[in-house]
DNA sequence: CCATATCACGTACGGCGTACGTAATCTCTT
DNA sequence: AAGAGATTACGTACGCCGTACGTGATATGG
């Protein structure tokens, strides 16, 4: 006894994610999505529970790019971390207007947590348990979500329409004798990228998980 | 040849915060902030650019209680390391409803500048420089937003007017055998608390510094 | 074939940021 | 002393936003 819905939940996915890769987090608006969609505002709503579900919507999307990652589970227990790691990693920079509702939204959605719950396991296999188990995750997947961060937001991020070369060109207009280390580090920037340093930081948190 | 501002600065930013803290972030508007300071909500633009003066306010207010790091520098840099990471820590703790702002602005202010190059300063102290410089800042940074992130949204974050059995409750009503790894940590987390598990944190990538 | 449950969505309201205009207030010049 | 000029205070109004509510359309079960 009911008449047949209009969109499918995957169209509504795509069309707010496009919104928002095309037009920036500030355009998604139910107006905006609606139209997107050829139709009336209220007309979302029985797709989503309000704004906080529009949100919620579009962090799974992400999330569910995330997962599965290939060749994981392995005997291998370091590429895995390092694989599940970066998989969080690139599914954040394919969509970074969204990252600001990842970092910010308490998501406990299915995605989210099997996106936990593999880095997990590559941990456990590593040795880890209770306590020492709960520190490595707490570390990994802050320094995922941190990394990510600090691309969008940090003192080396590229705004949109800038270049590293503009960037380095305001971080080197800072008095000298009070930022030098940060003068420094922008010029290394220029030749390493992002991946590259993404890669070494996991490098480097993977030998003290080794270590300690 | 002007008339006497109605306002110090340092007013608006306490008026700010204190709104923030006491109402969270959705009540920092402009009539907001203008009705707590008694005034027309035009008023404020005279004192801040628009909404993202404000927001920038708000985000420098919390950056300046990073420093002064007590005992920085000392000749022990990862006694240093260590307190500068923890100051910032300590500083979005004490403003949970401003780690939203902190964390999807990109603030270039001179607060968060300086406290950049205090990190940076105890790592090249550590016999870093270009490259490895650029890396391990990225790390330690990148960890420290990440931690006060999972903190807040992460799948172990205890939401407002909740209780840590409370989330370790809703844990445990997840399907244990797709995540048992979430749930033992989460039971861990109950003995723990989040100081002990950033200082754990950062001793492994200070332990995966000093080895690689 | 109609009763009924569901869906589509137009209208309207309160709150937001803020462009604009005006009145008030101080300083400086004369 | 008085007027000129600059600056501040802030009321009004507009175009957005999310969304409560109501109405008409539509497909299905009896």
């Amino acid at each position: 006894m009911a008449a047949p819905r209009k969109f499918s939940e995957d169209r509504l996915r795509a069309a707010a994610l496009a919104l928002v890769d095309e037009k920036g987090l500030a355009a998604l608006t139910m107006r905006n999505l609606a139209a997107a969609l050829g139709t009336g505002a209220m007309t979302i709503y029985n797709y989503v529970d309000g704004r906080d579900g529009l949100e919620r919507l579009l962090v799974e999307a992400v999330m569910t790019a995330v997962r599965p990652v290939p060749g994981v589970p392995s005997p291998d227990w370091r590429a895995d971390l390092r694989a599940v790691a970066e998989a969080h990693w690139r599914a954040f920079r394919a969509h970074p207007d969204v990252i600001p509702l990842v970092m910010t939204r308490r998501s406990l959605d299915l995605p989210t947590l099997a996106g936990a719950e593999d880095m997990l396991d590559a941990l456990a296999r590593g040795g880890r348990s209770g306590a020492r188990l709960l520190i490595a995750f707490r570390l990994v997947s802050g320094f995922v979500m941190g990394f990510a961060q600090a691309e969008l937001a940090g003192p080396l991020s590229i705004a949109p329409e800038e270049t590293a070369e503009e960037v380095i060109a305001r971080v080197r207009a800072l008095p000298a004798d009070r930022f030098p280390r940060l003068i420094e580090i922008a010029e290394a920037a220029l030749d390493s990228g992002p991946e590259a340093e993404f890669h070494a930081g996991l490098d480097l948190i993977i030998t003290g998980l080794t270590s300690g």
